[in-house]
DNA sequence: TTGCACAACATGTATATACAAGTTATAATA
DNA sequence: TATTATAACTTGTATATACATGTTGTGCAA
């Protein structure tokens, strides 16, 4: 339906795929004009996606140099799920559900959920499974008013899956914390920390399209097997 | 000169500033059009750089609502300097030179740096202190090709304003990790490190406007003293 | 041969227009 | 009263045009 993101797409895969060669330049905007018979604008509608993530670095006069990704990285950076993640990596990975349940939010999940006292959530924590060892336990929490339904079926598979495909939930942007912190005994518990005295988190609060605040997610990670790869854009002056 | 960055920022600093007071809304694209007197594509410039950076949600329909940004929050995402940092915390800081010196690049280096072997370098060394302890000790290594000249004065400032302001170069984009691992002894004799056994390493590989690679940064932070907070997008459907 | 001017081509900014599509309040209707 | 249509808003997509500005190679002139 839309044309600037079907040729985004376009795009990304033929980088990724080295359609290009070694060129590694894009062919010019007006070429590109010509080729997916759109206007200028729908073009570099397409290209500043490209630019925003990673893929190419616009040069004023010279044109659109690709930028070589690296294809196995780690890529905490936006909003990934394990799911999404897990194929990227090329290694066997396993999910355990340790619990799904409805609970009271406590005063903390209040505040970090936006709810009311009394207010029911529901609270996943699966442990995830790379090559054997148990290195990130993922604690997720849902607003139910927005979440009616979860299945034990769904946590094993990808929840943002079944949010977004089944609810058509329309899952937008997230504020991001990473500090290291000393594990807790239910790390100690559920996960393998073969040793180790801190423990990666990432904080996350997610929001849907609208603004409504739907997820609060603790994932924590065993500091070896941590890693978090980043695309950074100066600040616009 | 360019209306849609002036207008970006004058509206960053009325989000930040309060200035809508308590409405949440943003004035709909038509009135800023009427307001600042340009075309509707030209607010549209300006309000998608402000939701990229997480100021504002574009709902359809409605209008742009105001997230309520985090003042102090501790931004090393993005490309922030540590000067630039430094300005957000209220906290005393500090800047120690231990090292400014031309070396030649070894292997690590030859291939972070992208330059040739026996072509020689920029190495800094520089210590961060906040309240009083020394936490956070500074890598750079710089392509001496780009940057021909170093001041001592320039480091103890701000490298970053230097090559800005006097050499001109345009800073643009950069590929970050972020990992933990082991303190080396060099971490132990110029950091405070306090019995901690892990120290948080940011690699940044930094880029100029036209691609040129010229900057490789080790940023190795006390896990205590580290946060890093992102706000993100999920990938366009 | 060297250097300079210029044409050709690249991306960047700004505007105007048209229509699609989602939201909301109002007014007409059952 | 409750429901439904509608009008008047909102943002989203797509196109066309004009000119500014940076890059590169060609060819003329010294």
């Amino acid at each position: 339906m839309k044309k600037y993101l079907a040729i985004y797409h376009d795009l990304v895969d033929k980088t990724k795929n080295n359609y290009w060669g070694e060129a590694e330049m894009l062919p010019s905007e007006n070429s590109l004009t010509l080729e997916y018979d759109v206007s200028r604008e729908t073009i570099r509608k397409a290209l500043d996606l490209l630019a925003q993530n990673g893929y190419i670095q616009k040069v004023r006069g010279k044109g659109s140099v690709i930028l070589n990704v690296n294809k196995f990285d780690f890529p905490v950076s936006g909003i990934v799920s394990f799911k999404e993640l897990a194929t990227n990596l090329k290694m066997p990975t396993r999910t355990i559900v340790n619990e799904l349940s409805l609970i009271e939010a406590d005063e903390k999940l209040q505040y970090k959920l936006d709810v009311e006292p009394g207010e029911t959530v529901w609270k996943v924590v699966r442990t995830r499974e790379i090559s054997g060892e148990k290195v990130i336990l993922d604690k997720d929490y849902f607003n139910k008013s927005i979440v009616p339904v979860l299945t034990k079926k769904a946590c094993e598979d990808s929840i943002y899956e079944y949010l977004e495909n089944k609810l058509n939930l329309k899952i937008s942007y997230a504020r991001k914390e990473i500090t290291v912190e000393e594990p807790t005994n239910e790390d100690r518990e559920l996960l393998d920390l073969d040793g180790h005295s801190n423990i990666v988190i990432i904080k996350s609060v997610v929001y849907l399209d609208d603004t409504t605040l739907f997820q609060y997610t603790e994932s924590r990670h065993r500091p070896d097997k941590f890693q978090f790869v980043d695309f950074a854009r100066r600040t616009q002056n």
